[in-house]
DNA sequence: TCTCCGGATCAAGAATTCGTAAAGACGAAC
DNA sequence: GTTCGTCTTTACGAATTCTTGATCCGGAGA
């Protein structure tokens, strides 16, 4: 499957429980990034936009809660609790603090995926006040329904055509270089393969460029890379 | 607290236990109607429809999870199970059939209490079309009948297509990716199997579309999922 | 003017992905 | 047991998408 899962942020402090929810979570098809600290996941959270959190609440930096109050002050993300305390008092606590789910170390694996897929189910179903668009001059890109407007009208592209597109609306202005396209929409072992992004983005000013021959927005660097023009 | 009169329904067949349940809820503000077997639950959830609904999996009627089944067929209501089953089974397909949460008893009421409004917050922020009728073009919707209507004209849905025109009505326009059809349909074990979406899809344009080669409603995004157009 | 080079363009065919039909499996109703 | 409706599985042609290679273009430098 191309659909590469939805990502998953880890924040646990000790390296092996780590270890072992990464391989648990990739290989049921999740991406996973990681955290050590609250810093660290604060960072990450902004960053990578993570689909849902398992956060352990004793961390070198500080309490886990202080990260989850930030954290619901700008977002919506499911934020499932693992941890040792089993006290009735630290689960009311998280809770309300704004987690949604708790489990008390030692889970089963199994259990945590089911409950990883509640969250999931909820946010999806849940009014995301995130607005996933993005407008670059005539352009609109709307991620989360997979669709690109230009100039209001719809424009159909291929899933490499939008995740090319979507790769450089991510920074709008700023060259990425062909390495860093090539590795983003087709893997680290297409970077020799310039003429890709050549056939591909000539398919994509087709399409969006209202004369293609003269790129308005999706602008060549020679012998560097591409770039989308910032409105 | 302050959650001035909702209502939860307990379906649960031990006398005590349900003594027990509705003094905790109903000194902590909550109106509370009992059922003691699925026949009951199901009457009372359409009837009164509750706010939340615990659930005790070992009716004398039969299986809970038929009910939750039946439930999620036109409800979003959060339902919390309560189970003295502790196996991990247990949980992840009472988790994987639509249930919000899983308490083991014996559980303390004060994290009950918190579940519950966790369960609570999160049916606030949900897109609540409780309104139990869509209508995407000449597509009619009643989620409670489990019919539809094209034009007026009743047409009969399978089980499985009429879950997946839901799954596609529930954001209309937007695209759901295989993977997010497929979990919600047939679960989390049958995101690979994407050919049983081309199969129910074509049976599904077959009746609901003018011309099912060329569809106007139910719309394939190649390499990515389906939508429903939006109206 | 010629050549070189990176990029653009085009078209063929390779590889995926889709749609469709048809057959078998399964369970419910009779 | 039979019949019916539904779901799964399989196979194959059609459609779409991707890759590949040939060719063209324009500027830089000899």
């Amino acid at each position: 499957m191309i659909d590469s899962g939805e990502t998953v942020l880890v924040v646990e402090d000790e390296a092996p429980m780590r270890k072992f929810l990464r391989a648990a979570l990739s290989t049921h098809g999740f991406a996973v990034t990681e955290a050590a600290t609250i810093a660290a996941a604060e960072h990450l959270a902004t960053e990578t936009r993570p689909a849902a959190i398992l956060l352990d609440l004793g961390l070198p930096d500080g309490d886990g809660l202080v990260f989850l109050a930030h954290l619901r002050g700008w977002s919506t993300t499911p934020v499932i609790v693992l941890s040792a305390r089993d006290r009735e008092d630290d689960k009311v606590s998280a809770l309300d603090a704004g987690a949604d789910d708790y489990l008390t170390k030692p889970f089963s694996v199994g259990e945590l995926l089911a409950r990883i897929r509640v969250a999931l189910r909820h946010a999806r179903a849940t009014v995301t006040t995130d607005e996933p668009v993005r407008a670059i001059g005539p352009i609109r890109i709307d991620l989360a329904r997979h669709e690109v407007t230009v100039d209001a009208q719809d424009i159909h592209l291929t899933p490499i055509e939008f995740r090319l597109l979507c790769a450089l609306a991510r920074q709008p202005g700023r060259v990425l270089t062909h390495r860093q396209l090539l590795t983003e929409v087709w893997g680290p072992n297409a970077v020799e393969q310039t003429h890709y992004l050549r056939v591909h983005m000539a398919a994509m000013r087709r399409k969006v460029e209202k004369d293609p021959a003269r790129p308005q927005w999706l602008l060549t660097e020679a012998g560097v890379g591409y770039r989308l023009r910032d409105a």
